[in-house]
DNA sequence: TTTATGTTTCAATAATTACTGAAAGTTTAA
DNA sequence: TTAAACTTTCAGTAATTATTGAAACATAAA
């Protein structure tokens, strides 16, 4: 396989995957283009490479820098703004997992939360307070877990989890 | 906050969250009515409580079996099926996290090997393969962590993960 | 059998979400 | 100032995804 293929079939595959993950496509396709680019891009290299409009390139490029994943970065003698993709993947990983968890995870507890208000004394009331009683446990749990490991450096995933997972 | 109330409050906010998880309204609504529910509900009493359809009731409980998450049910004397969530929120967890495991992290794995097999031996091959052995890297950690998670009692997440986090 | 009571499928349609492109806005240089 | 180079916004439109509802299918009772 040559090497422009390979990238093509990289970018074109991460934007199929992430409509499955509830995650824009050309976000995606825009992620992988610049994370596989080894300078970097202006908007138009990125609408002429996707064949994408403009504003969808502004669009998905202010959402990546939002994400923390992708960075603006000047270059001497042009006035256009160039894009560059973290390279480093464990920080990638970080920034994702700390946007689902903002996402996905504290909406959750946020409404649960809520919900324990419910005034009801009957056995139906305390099955419902039970559910949400164990819907917030596993929960914050999970919360709790993901923050460690946003907070943690590579060594924890990569040396301490292995030993647990291997244990 | 009436019981009556907060259970329809839960219902509508689920089916809201899990469009942002790339998972179905209905789906995540009729999990959550099947989850407070205290006894089995059939195809017309879904359909009437969240105002949809016989074939979205129908194609979304199915979807939900598969997930692993909701089965049949038969009661005596009615010849209708019935419908039940299970109640063990760390099943739940369990269920869930294996089936985004397979759509969300497989895949990855698998484009990903594949990609290896470009035959570029430039500095700018050599940089596409770094990022992808590191991409490679990091998610089957996550991988395996998940895989863990999946096979692992209660226990594990509960109290091994708590200490993990609080060391 | 036939009928009654269900369930499943799927083409048509509705609802949602993403994208375009041109106009408005911004910044730098002359 | 004014013009040129570039970025952002957003109403209109396209593409995608979810839902309906009626017909086809399945099963049990009469």
């Amino acid at each position: 396989m040559k090497l422009d293929e390979a990238k093509n079939k990289y970018i074109q595959t991460w934007g199929s995957l992430a409509t499955s993950w509830g995650i824009n496509k050309t976000m995606a396709q825009v992620h992988a283009l610049l994370l596989v680019s080894t300078k970097p891009l202006s908007a138009e290299e990125i609408m002429d490479t996707l064949q994408i409009s403009r504003g969808n390139v502004n669009m998905n490029v202010r959402a990546l820098i939002d994400w923390g994943i992708v960075s603006k970065e000047f270059v001497v003698g042009e006035r256009k703004e160039f894009f560059v993709a973290d390279k480093d993947i464990w920080e990638l990983f970080k920034q994702i997992t700390k946007e689902r968890k903002k996402r996905e995870i504290e909406p959750v507890l946020k409404v649960l939360e809520d919900l324990q208000q419910v005034d009801d004394f009957t056995e139906e009331g305390a099955q419902f307070k039970k559910v949400l009683g164990d819907l917030s446990t596993v929960t914050t749990k999970v919360n709790n877990l993901l923050e460690k490991a946003i907070k943690a450096d590579e060594h924890w995933l990569l040396s301490n989890f292995t030993k647990l997972i291997k244990k």
